[in-house]
DNA sequence: ACGGATTCGACC
DNA sequence: TGGTCGAAT
């Protein structure tokens, strides 16, 4: 449900710049052969030529659309170029196009305050650098105007008969009797265009451009003239524009609330929204609800920018339609353990470029069962903390599948199952990262210290590839694979009862295991190896390094850990600055020393999944005294006079830790030691 | 038996 | 808070 907040400034002006055809302006670039041709950009279904997921604009003018298959869009216009979407990990893999967006957040980001709203969308506040425009250098003092600017529709300007539309937005934006507020559009004008030409020239992308005095005008006006144009909300045409404007084009009314307010109040119009009080509207959808609607009947959104340029989430998911159902639990292993991989792979890409993790990890399963009468049953979604690595993120969302099965086909089920399924199915998984914060500076300068020599045994590697990726090495057709899973492993289906409780995975065969090892690839992380190095190196000794030490010394003095982010960055500069210096792994040597039992975690690791056989969410199975609390160690904890026992390096790192900060906006406590511990329990 | 794959926000 | 639901692209 939509809600309503208060306006922070009575007049704000706020871009929403969208992209056109995304994908296929991506495409078109790495292929300029296409440019100009009817193309479409489909996902390789097989079935019917693949559903299109992005339509150029000259396909069409052939009434081609999105919702049509690769087939229909053919018949309608045989000459379209059918562009498929990369495949990776045996799925769609829409990488190419998140980095094209991010490339255009880049520049976008310069001016103003910019929320990434979607891959392709972006929301700028740019009141500030409209004001500042304004006092410096208005419109009317410009002895010339951006062309780019002057081609803007501004909705509302009536066109005088004879002469240009140029010359009217020209006039509109220079007259110098105009209201404050439409002098700032004005300059937001002149900034969007600007902006969107830098766009085109850094990236070769057009973008249109809604600019009014809040988002959801903005996001209204940016969809008006497209591709490659920009449009103006001026508040005078607010009351013009709402009151002929179909609800259901109105973001947030698309849906439910949309058509229940056709049916309940016979709202056909936003305008038509005016005449009813508010505590109408509230009675009918709530409070909340209520009074968002009643504003946004008047154009009012108070809405803000959020600055944000990094995506909050990271998911991966599949749906296997009608026949393609999965039906056997190692079918279903198999795909998460794809999707596992493809989201290791973006963790590992977000931690390298932006230094942030995720801290939570959540399966989303759609599901059919059709023998029993609770069919429309769902299947519930579940969540635990996440740990890194693929073989840990697979074997945590493979236990999360577990856990929500269990649920789902309730006690009868399970009993009955063999090697056919009793009526259920999978229709779809997706497997999410959440909970995405700024990695504490001090955790960078640590690892810049694991980039060194390794103290790896096979043992280590042993752990991350005991829980064996089933996946064949390289799938050999993309596509076809996608299609049919025909490169899922025929794994013999033990029975769930059996399978629960025994290996949690299939194993290859014995030759395979090894030579995956031999050849010392580390599957976890392609974009970078030495990082998921340092990741499994540091998880085996620091913590329980830092942890064992402080467990000795503790108090019991609570403190608050947050983190402010020009905080960090500053501490993050700090740190570099320091450890340029002296750039002796003296803190390795540090951690070894005091951790003698350091490097045998991974054997204990080892032992725990071979002989066990279990997953490891179960820690009680550690040898006791072991393993306690030390690897959730709370910073908030630490009596800060056992810092100045450590050695200088070392007494840097933890007091940046545990810098007392105002804004408690980030959960940080202990996140270096769940982070990298090794087992968490699910 | 669908448009797929994502992402985000609100509610309870 | 986790899980569910809705909405958008």
């Amino acid at each position: 449900m939509p809600v309503a907040r208060p306006e922070s400034s009575d007049s704000r002006v706020i871009a929403h710049i969208d992209l056109d055809c995304f994908y296929v302006q991506v495409e078109q670039r790495k292929q300029p052969q296409l440019r100009g041709l009817p193309t479409a950009v489909v996902q390789y279904n097989e079935w019917k030529g693949g559903a299109l997921i992005a339509v150029s604009y000259e396909a069409r003018k052939f009434g081609v659309k999105r919702s049509m298959r690769g087939e229909e869009a053919k018949e309608v216009c045989p000459q379209i170029q059918l562009v498929q979407v990369p495949v990776a990990h045996c799925k769609a893999d829409l990488s190419t196009y998140r980095n094209a967006g991010s490339e255009v957040v880049s520049v976008l980001s310069r001016k103003g305050r910019c929320e990434r709203a979607s891959i392709d969308e972006v929301y700028l506040d740019l009141t500030h650098v409209a004001e500042t425009m304004l006092l410096e250098t208005p419109p009317e003092s410009l002895e010339e105007i951006d062309e780019e600017a002057l081609k803007s529709h501004i909705l509302g300007l009536r066109i005088e008969e004879g002469t240009d539309a140029i010359e009217n937005v020209r006039e509109w934006m220079c007259r110098s009797n105009a209201q404050h507020k439409d002098k700032l559009l004005a300059c937001g004008i002149l900034i969007v265009a600007e902006l969107r030409r830098q766009v085109l020239k850094e990236t070769e992308f057009t973008c249109s451009a809604g600019i009014a005095h809040n988002k959801m005008l903005a996001k209204l006006a940016s969809g008006m003239n497209k591709p490659a144009q920009q449009t103006v909300v001026p508040f005078s045409s607010v009351k013009g524009l709402l009151g002929s404007l179909p609800i259901r084009k109105m973001k947030q009314l698309g849906g439910k609330l949309g058509v229940a307010l056709q049916v309940d109040l016979g709202v056909n119009n936003v305008g038509d929204l005016l005449q009813f009080p508010e505590a109408k509207l509230q009675e009918h959808y709530g409070v909340n609800t209520g009074t968002w609607l009643w504003n946004i009947a008047r154009g009012i959104d108070g809405e803000e920018v959020e600055g944000r340029l990094l995506p909050k989430s990271h998911g991966s998911g599949k749906s296997f339609p009608g026949p393609r159902a999965l039906k056997t639990i190692s079918s279903v292993q198999y795909w998460l353990n794809q999707l596992c991989e493809e989201l290791n792979e973006r963790l590992c890409s977000d931690l390298d470029q932006n230094k942030r993790i995720a801290h939570t990890l959540t399966l989303h399963v759609r599901a059919y069962k059709s023998s029993d009468t609770d069919s429309q049953k769902k299947f519930p979604s579940k969540s635990c903390p996440l740990r890194y690595g693929t073989a840990k993120i697979q074997e945590d969302a493979f236990n999360l599948f577990q856990a929500g099965f269990r649920e789902y086909i309730g006690f009868y089920g399970v009993k009955t199952q063999g090697i056919q399924c009793n009526g259920w199915g999978i229709t779809a998984l997706s497997i999410s990262a959440s909970k995405i914060v700024p990695l504490p500076s001090g955790t960078c300068s640590i690892m810049k210290y694991f980039h060194g020599p390794s103290t790896s045994n096979s043992s280590k590697q042993l752990v991350d590839n005991s829980i064996l990726e089933v996946s064949p090495l390289s799938p050999s057709g993309g596509e076809r694979c996608s299609e049919v899973n025909s490169c899922e492993p025929k794994i013999e289906f033990l029975g769930e009862e059996e399978r629960w409780n025994k290996d949690p995975l299939p194993v290859l065969g014995q030759e395979e295991e090894e030579r995956s090892i031999l050849k010392g690839q580390d599957p976890s992380c392609s974009s970078s190896k030495a990082q998921d190095g340092v990741i499994q190196e540091t998880s085996l000794v620091i913590p329980t390094g830092v942890a064992r030490f402080l467990e000795q010394n503790q108090s019991t003095q609570p403190r608050e850990l947050a983190w402010n982010d020009s905080q960090v960055k500053s501490e993050h500069k700090e740190h570099k600055r320091k450890m340029k210096d002296k750039g002796t792994p003296s803190i390795l040597k540090f951690f070894k020393s005091c951790n003698p039992s350091g490097p045998s975690e991974s054997q204990e690791q080892v032992q725990t999944l071979q002989e066990n056989g279990t997953t490891s969410s179960d820690s009680t199975s550690y040898p006791s005294g072991q393993r306690r609390e030390a690897w959730s160690y709370r910073i908030d904890e630490i009596d800060p006079a056992v810092i100045d026992e450590l050695p200088p390096e070392i007494q840097d790192e933890l007091r940046a830790w545990m810098q007392p900060h105002k804004q408690p906006n980030v959960v940080n406590r202990g996140s270096i030691a769940r982070y990298f511990s090794p087992i968490r329990k699910t």
